[in-house]
DNA sequence: GCCAACCATAAGCGATGCTTAGGGATACCC
DNA sequence: GGGTATCCCTAAGCATCGCTTATGGTTGGC
């Protein structure tokens, strides 16, 4: 069995045509070379260099390992380049896998951050939610999934992410969404989930709404739920229509143009937490790590532009809160 | 720097699936291939494995490795094979360069017979006197060179063979070639040198024509020599023809159809070693080692052959010895 | 709930491959 | 023609590498 490091010394004394000018080329002592090649003939069970008088000449065996060794050489070579264009952040491919809100928000600014950073990587999205995402991630049709979990709320065993690498990203929080006319609607103080008891409901996604009704039914009542889509756009519309009330993830609102709605704290507050998810071992590759980075950082600057329309809100208070934002 | 070890425990791990299946694939313990994967995985710089819940598999990276590996182990297979081709034989190529009456009579044959033993490689044949041919061996142009030394002749300095293996194949004699007419032509007993220091000569090559004025001058005479060529049908042409006598090696006669002239043996004997030389490190290439025995072979042959014809002319002698052979 | 398979780690050990040191041959130069 | 520089080989010492055995932890399957 050839290896490599034969190789490159038997070009190099070819080319060089000296073992000495070899080790040189090489950085290492004469010796070496002579020793390797020596192994190297050994392995081929021909000669492969005649010691001319003055210099080396390769046997026809010799020409032919040099022929074959310069391409095996331009192989490695270009494997090395490539993974070392992967390594270098230059290459790459992360493939995400985001539940809706979090492609609308935190993944564009993330992308686009990574994009400028290292152009040369590549990035996909597909849609998921939760549960299937984390099938994906596990069976590896996904790099990094974008995931959230209420931290009121036990994690079923069957969903556990003990065996995964967990970043948080944001700090989530629910907040009332109802019609601009409603009554709750002008008022500064944040709202009791209970405000809502009697109110027809439009709620979210599935894993919300499951989250939703437990929320309730903890402060003893049942919401009245006539309406149920995971998007978005709609459930705000259909709130402003008139048609029902909301209590949807904060970073839901904002992509959707939140017209003719009130938007209001929620007291207590009810808190969900999203994290980039992947595995142990794809968290080590760069491009992953790196975008798991970027996701942070797009986790923070979501968080600093909530806080300050939160702010902004609280001081312009008594007017309408946080609406048409 | 990859090595071609962990190109083929990679590729053995990603076709088989686990570290386990590609240890017993690879012939080695399982800890062998977890400790080379880390190695690669390090040299390479970024994970090629997750691994799965129950299965291995690749990264972008580890794919990029694995195609990569394929073409690469593919060119160290093809490497190998051809190597072993040469060094079993089954293909190679060995230059001759031999002298004419070499090239007439101890070559074909040894060609005839390497071609039936190892049908895959290839010969071939120039034609050049010994000092020349043994310029081209040193400087590369041909691995055996076929050359001959009178053993009463010191070898000039810078003819020395010392740096070159020599294997003596046929030990040659000087013959007397006469016209069948010539007073000596009938006669039982071997010629002495002196005999013919009154006739116009005949001579072969420069080479054996020097020799030949040496020898006639150690006789105590210096001959006469009106014609050289070393064209030895055409001596003996000239010798039938009455233009004068030549004494010529035995070798040259074999291949000429000695019409009209009378052989005679010479006393003492002058004999010529007809060797075969290569370089040093030549001498172990396979087909160069090979070739050498089959010349060696053929000498034999070419001997024995020589032998028996000088036997049975002794036999009929009394006649015309050994005339029109 | 036990068992089997799989992987990781550690320790021991032999082989490999490097280095330095020294010797012989050869070409070049004064 | 002798000195010198270059080149290669060999030997010995030594560090590293890579394999093995032994062992522990984890995960599916029965």
């Amino acid at each position: 069995m050839f290896e490599a490091r034969h190789l490159r010394v038997l070009r190099s004394v070819a080319r060089t045509g000296s073992f000495s000018a070899a080790a040189r080329d090489l950085g290492c002592t004469q010796p070496a070379v002579s020793q390797q090649m020596k192994a190297l003939e050994s392995a081929a069970g021909t000669p492969l260099l005649v010691r001319g008088a003055r210099e080396m000449r390769l046997t026809e065996a010799g020409e032919a390992l040099v022929r074959h060794a310069t391409g095996i050489l331009a192989g490695l070579t270009a494997a090395e380049e490539e993974i070392a264009a992967i390594a270098g952040l230059r290459a790459g491919r992360v493939r995400l896998a985001s539940f809706p809100s979090g492609s609308a928000t935190l993944v564009p600014d993330a992308v686009a951050d990574m994009r400028e950073r290292h152009p040369g990587t590549k990035i996909s999205l597909v849609e998921a939610e939760p549960p299937r995402s984390v099938e994906m991630l596990r069976a590896g049709d996904c790099d990094i999934t974008l995931a959230f979990r209420y931290v009121d709320l036990p994690t079923p065993a069957e969903e556990s992410w003990a065996d995964l690498v967990v970043r948080p990203l944001l700090t989530d929080r629910l907040v009332g969404v109802v019609p601009q006319n409603h009554p709750l609607a002008g008022r500064a103080d944040p709202a009791r989930i209970g405000e809502f008891a009697e109110e027809q409901w439009i709620a979210g996604c599935p894993r919300c709404r499951g989250h939703l009704v437990e929320v309730c039914e903890r402060a003893g009542f049942t919401p009245r739920i006539d309406f149920a889509t995971d998007d978005y756009p709609a459930v705000v519309g259909l709130v402003a229509a008139g048609v029902g009330v909301a209590v949807l993830p904060e970073l839901a609102l904002e992509s959707v143009r939140a017209k003719g709605v009130a938007v209001l704290e929620m007291q207590p507050a009810v808190e969900r937490e999203v994290v980039a998810l992947t595995l142990p071992d794809l968290a080590h590759v760069p491009a992953v790590d790196m975008m798991l980075a970027r996701l942070a950082r797009a986790g923070l600057r979501q968080a600093r532009r909530t806080g300050l329309a939160r702010q902004a809100a609280a001081e312009g208070a008594g007017g309408v809160a946080a609406a048409g934002r």
